[in-house]
DNA sequence: GGAACATATGAGCAATCGTTCATATGAAAA
DNA sequence: TTTTCATATGAACGATTGCTCATATGTTCC
């Protein structure tokens, strides 16, 4: 435990007698950067958005609102496997669900989604990953 | 195995005599959705940024070039994990790298990401998530 | 050449994830 | 009210993840 502690210092110390790497300037870099709330949200966001399955729910629901049977035989999957994926897809409060008679509804819940999804399907066909 | 065929037919046969629900309406959703290959790397973009570390190195890099030890002390982690996320980020085609001497730089390798991750970030600010 | 430094990498391990299976809830039909 | 259909949920299991530790690679300086 100590000794990691005085690894790091020692490491932090050579590294900061590169020319550019003042103390200074990576106090100055931790203060431009998003704070590390914000950066944690936003990579819960992406992490979520970071699995086929639940990928093939949200371009579903782009088209249009569905019920959990109809996505359930779209991708071919378990109704509970599908349940849990919505499930999760809701906490992050990218869809939002409606009763109607015995089944809900989903429907996207936001329109930032649509955007960022298509953002990263540009990357992927512009030749990246 | 069979089984399991059976029950997913089963299910299918009911939830198609819903009003909306009929086999080709979910084929043509199938063929308006963006391909199952295109789904599946842009889930893998959006895994590779669904980490907070991973997602620290990108904004520390959007400001400028820095060198594996730089990140390593700006973040407060061991060399070796941050070399470890770096290929994954490397092998994403995120970031790219160039050598000095002994140290190795890295940078953003693509402009589409720091627009995602603005539009994430955005997300989060206006009170999603 | 060898020592020192910067980075990369492989094995291993705890933690997390995505699914299945069994079962619970809740609404409609009989 | 009982049955049936649509969905939700908890436990459990194998697969994957992100780190650590030890070590390998590659560069510079002596």
């Amino acid at each position: 435990m100590e000794e990691k502690m005085k690894l790091l210092q020692e490491q932090e110390e050579l590294c900061t007698e590169h020319p550019h790497h003042s103390g200074l300037i990576l106090e100055e870099m931790q203060e431009k950067m998003p704070s590390s709330v914000e950066l944690e949200r936003t990579a819960e966001l992406f992490k979520v958005l970071g699995d086929p399955t639940r990928m093939q729910i949200l371009t579903a629901l782009f088209t249009q609102e569905l019920c959990v049977c109809d996505i359930s035989d779209l991708l071919g999957m378990s109704q509970s496997a599908i349940s849990h994926q919505l499930r999760l897809l809701r906490n992050s409060r990218l869809v939002k669900n409606r009763r109607e008679g015995k089944s809900i509804y989903y429907s996207l819940d936001d329109t930032h989604v649509a955007t960022i999804i298509a953002q990263g399907l540009e990357h992927i066909r512009h030749g990246n990953l």
